[in-house]
DNA sequence: CGAAAATTTGACATGACTCAACTGGAGTGG
DNA sequence: CCACTCCAGTTGAGTCATGTCAAATTTTCG
């Protein structure tokens, strides 16, 4: 179990046996089935979550009650209000679980002891939140340089693993158009992308 | 001049004189003209650019060659291509001056020993890439839920400095509209934005 | 002053939305 | 095991926001 949370922080720091133990103490392991929520509006999100098992859909809800996904989480991604969670305020986004779903979770508390401890592990939060930043950019700029088509299929050949898992009305909702217009461009015979 | 950089710095972290002074010794004071570029793609970008005075435009050019304006800067903020300083690969955005601008840069190198010997600076620049971070979010999920002419009320409510003092095509692009539409929405006698 | 750039306006095209109906599969209870 | 419901997905028709192309007007700046 703790294998995998450990394998994936392998990749970006090395850790002696010893930070292997400090790492195992300061992390909690826990299950959500389909449809829980890991975080919920308004709560002041208590926990950085990395994905073990499962699929989870990170959203916001607007005045008018609608939904948006802003993120897919899939095994060994990282998850949470990095708002909220650094500034211990309310969260404004839901995360809930798209199937059955294990996680690490961190508190704030923790991940400050862990940041004295190991302090190499700090270079890791940072280039997680680096790499977070960066897709969000990615994902502003394609939504101003690129039609509806053309960031579906952005879509596909970037996450193939989320399309199958994921229903296609909160892929529309990522993609920011309704699921008629996604099951349109869908159908239609590979358009030209030009 | 230093003042600029020091008071903006002051916010986050507070430093002694001697600080001060290691801070002055590591950045570089320059000046651009308008229509000078402190970043063109393809380049590493050897600097974060801290600007003191004038407005920049950091913007992408897609396969089709049109511009897309990701980011103003203008006083107290920072701008460069974050990626590509991190990492040292040739960046994909562009960076230039819609004033004559003065900035202070610090080099790669510069920030690691600026790191090194005030280490409360490595706080402050989590800061800066966590709140880069936010906006990023944020825009997405405006894109996502708003339509053009909220997107724009939002904008001129949250930056009016910025719109007094960039042209309309620019501010287009940054809304992902183009310019006739934008003259449109301004015309039409505010609408219910409901 | 005059050229180039920015903005506005008009006519028309189109991509994506809304509303509505229909299909098919998954789960539920009699 | 079938009838029923619920929900995701698809399809059709009409509408609307925004884009495109083109031209007129205004502003900027050398």
């Amino acid at each position: 179990m703790l294998d995998a949370l450990v394998n994936t922080l392998s990749k970006y720091v090395t850790l002696t046996p010893e930070e292997v133990t400090i790492v195992g103490s300061l992390f909690t392991f826990r299950t959500f089935r389909k449809h829980q929520y890991i975080l919920q509006e308004g709560e002041i999100t208590r926990h950085e979550t990395f994905i073990v098992k499962g699929v989870t859909r990170t959203f916001e809800v607007d005045e008018k009650g609608q939904e948006h996904v802003l993120q897919f989480g899939l095994e060994d991604w990282w998850v949470g209000d990095l708002y909220s969670f650094l500034t211990e305020t309310p969260a404004k986004s839901n995360i809930d679980c798209l199937e059955d779903t294990q996680v690490y979770q961190i508190t704030k508390p923790n991940l400050e002891t862990l940041y004295e401890k190991v302090p190499k592990m700090e270079r890791h939060f940072r280039i997680v939140i680096q790499n977070a930043y960066i897709a969000a950019i990615k994902r502003v700029a394609s939504s101003l340089a690129k039609s509806a088509t053309e960031r579906y299929l952005d879509f596909t050949s970037q996450y193939p693993q989320i399309e199958q898992r994921v229903p296609n009305h909160q892929i529309a909702s990522y993609l920011g158009i309704t699921p008629q217009s996604l099951s349109r461009l869908r159908s239609q015979p590979h358009k030209k992308q030009k």
